[in-house]
RNA sequence: GGGGACGUAGCUCAGUUGGUCAGAGCGCUGCCCUGUCACGGCAGAGGUCGCGGGUUCGAGCCCCGUCGUCCCCGCCA
């Protein structure tokens, strides 16, 4: 292929198939770039060797696919293009063949990326011509293949679950697909496979996988596609502990297979603690944690800094920002009043904003105090580079965060990840290092088991409702008395503050599945409405199960490099959801409404 | 549902205070060129300034609306 000759082919007739990737024509001699998914050779048309592959090449444009009859020739000492791969050989041409022309291409496959995602996507095919492309979807073929080998060493089986279904228990808006058979009814596609794998595990394929298109109408984000795929996988008699191992495993592989390595086992860490010092379910292990110094300020530091006894403080740094000048320590100060400042109740202001050299004496002990986090969770030191910021509620409003407990930390982690993306392109932050550090992978255990919905005043499922509660918080009568403290045997892999994948440990009992359906406020005959198959199947012999799914379109986005699910999709859709190329969504024909037993009350 | 950015030639973009402001580079077309590799030279074509309305003697520029793409919040594991 175009991109596979090298010196060591000098003297073989080849033929090679590609696209035109540029040509330059000198007259009676003409160089073709040729392209394919392999790579650019150079091809060299003599009018001294063919008059007619002159003639052809003269005709041949950008994009035209052509076929290249002639022999490697290993180029002349000053000839050679060093930029090149195949820079040190070209194809002399005997004879041309034009398989196809090309209209000219509204953007070209030779130049780097183009600004205008529209084009791009309206013209995917050519957009994936691109090097760039072509290589994040290698490094994805690599990647599934990765994991699917390793997942068979394990003693997993592949198996496919319907697309064609019914609404699956994550709570987020269906793709519906009416049934012509049936009027008035519909399919559901999947939001995962989840109740089907777990139906798996009662049939006894104690070890599944797949890799599984999921869909989801929601609205859409650079990370978050309407479809996606998962590694979906579920193993019988399971502890957290293997479902962690089997992960771990085959997420290394994948990158192996992409040539990047990681450090396993992964980092844990609870739910609470990652609320308290980081804000959020899904830190960024790349930054150092947040600081809870609400106990550690003694009274005499709370006089100068003017904050009251029973005020909580907080404090974190984002470090290799540097010496801050007059000017941009007052405009940041102010940005940060503007990120607290909608609400009203995020009222919080901030008291100190020093580099660490300009802390003076009375607030070393605040220093001291966030450099004893850094280097207890990321082993870095607090240089004078960092940056540490400082912050606590207005005064006189405590009721505002005694209601929620985790309402301070998750503004000021949603501050400090905030700040961290202001400072990351200037400071380099994230920058790649090439070591496994480049990728700080993290288990988050102990998810609470509910959250309370404010809006409908009832306790919602935090992840969904077939995830196993706590022994202990069954025991304790948690439970049934406190909801808010049940934590559920669930947990999600993190990436560099990207949430991967999730899973859980699954409820294998029918009478505590029936239990939390109770709990969730949902009614027996609404549980037998939506759920009566599962519940039934649990009825006839189920082993203890668990798993866990992973977004495949994120990792392989990480790994490519990419800032958006777009570049690691082939045929993706915008943020409203619509397929650019195809022009998906369509309006069906009037045939079709009537078939499916359908009416709009939109007109076309 | 809400907030923000963007929309001028095929592409990337410039266009000042409303008055030669319809422009550049790349690409494209034609001609020339036997060692280029982002080839080079000469010539040329190419525009509903996203769309609709308004203000004005006059709008790419100001106002209102609308459409599209992207980012974020809500929503979503």
């Amino acid at each position: 292929m175009c991109g596979e000759l090298r010196a060591s082919d000098a003297g073989k007739q080849v033929v090679l198939m590609g696209w035109v990737n540029r040509r330059r024509d000198h007259g009676d001699l003409i160089f073709l770039d040729l392209r394919d998914r392999s790579g650019i050779t150079q091809v060299v048309v003599d009018k001294s060797r063919s008059g007619e592959a002159l003639e052809k090449a003269e005709a041949a444009r950008p994009e035209y696919v052509i076929a290249a009859i002639g022999e490697v020739r290993a180029r002349e000492a000053g000839l050679e293009n060093p930029n090149m791969p195949t820079g040190d050989i070209e194809v002399v041409v005997s004879e041309l063949l034009l398989l196809s022309d090309a209209k000219t291409p509204p953007f070209s496959p030779a130049e780097d990326a183009i600004q205008n995602e529209e084009l791009r996507l309206q013209y995917r095919y050519v957009d994936l011509r691109r090097p760039e492309m072509q290589k994040n979807f290698v490094v994805r073929h690599k990647v599934t293949q990765a994991i699917r080998a390793q997942l068979s060493g394990e003693g997993f089986l592949e198996i496919e679950t319907p697309v064609l279904t019914r609404s699956t228990p994550e709570g987020a808006r269906d793709y519906l697909v009416p049934s012509r058979v049936h009027a008035g009814h519909f399919y559901a596609l999947p939001q995962s496979p989840q109740i089907f794998k777990q139906i798996l595990m009662v049939s006894g394929f104690d070890r599944y996988f797949q890799v599984a298109r999921c869909f989801r109408d929601e609205d859409l984000r650079a990370d978050r596609q309407p479809e996606f795929t998962q590694i979906d996988l579920e193993v019988s008699f399971p502890t957290q502990d293997m479902i962690f191992g089997i992960t771990e495993r085959f997420v290394k592989a994948a990158f192996e297979a992409a040539g990047e390595t990681i450090n396993t086992p992964f980092l844990r860490m609870t739910y609470d603690e990652a609320i308290n010092k980081y804000g959020i379910d899904k830190p960024d292990m790349r930054l150092p944690a947040m600081a809870n110094l609400t106990d550690v300020l003694t009274p005499e530091l709370r006089e100068t800094l003017k904050i009251e006894a029973a005020l909580p403080v907080y404090g974190f740094v984002i470090p290799g920002v540097g010496e801050l000048s007059g000017t941009a320590r007052k405009s940041l100060l102010s940005e940060i009043r503007t990120f607290f400042g909608d609400s009203g109740l995020d009222a919080l202001d901030l008291v100190r904003l020093r580099t660490a050299e300009q802390f003076v004496p009375l607030a070393e002990e605040i220093g001291s105090h966030l450099n004893a986090t850094t280097v207890a969770f990321n082993g870095n030191n607090f240089t004078a580079d960092d940056l540490a910021v400082v912050i606590t509620p207005k005064l006189g409003t405590p009721e505002m965060w005694n209601f929620d407990r985790q309402w301070i930390p998750k503004r000021v982690g949603a501050l400090r990840l905030e700040l961290a993306k202001k400072f990351a392109d200037k400071h380099q932050l994230f920058e790649k290092k090439g070591t496994p550090d480049d990728y700080k992978f993290l288990w988050v255990t102990d998810f609470p088991m509910y959250e309370f919905n404010e809006e409908k005043k009832t306790w919602d499922a935090a992840h969904h409702p077939f995830t196993a509660p706590h022994e202990d918080d069954i025991k304790s009568g948690a439970l049934y008395n406190d909801k808010g403290a049940v934590r559920a045997l669930a947990y999600d892999v993190v990436l560099n503050g990207l949430e991967l994948g999730s899973g859980s440990i699954r409820i294998h009992r029918k009478d505590v599945q029936s239990e939390i359906f109770r709990s969730l406020g949902m009614s027996d005959e609404e549980a037998r409405e939506r759920f009566g198959f599962f519940l039934e199947a649990l009825e006839y012999g189920t082993p203890p199960h668990g798993g866990i799914a992973l977004g495949i379109d994120r990792i392989v986005m990480l790994l490519a490099g990419a800032n958006s699910l777009r570049e690691v999709i082939a045929f993706p859709k915008t943020a409203k959801a619509i397929d650019l190329m195809v022009d998906a969504p369509s309006l069906p024909t009037e045939m079709q409404m009537r078939e499916l037993h359908l009416k709009t009350t939109v007109r076309s």
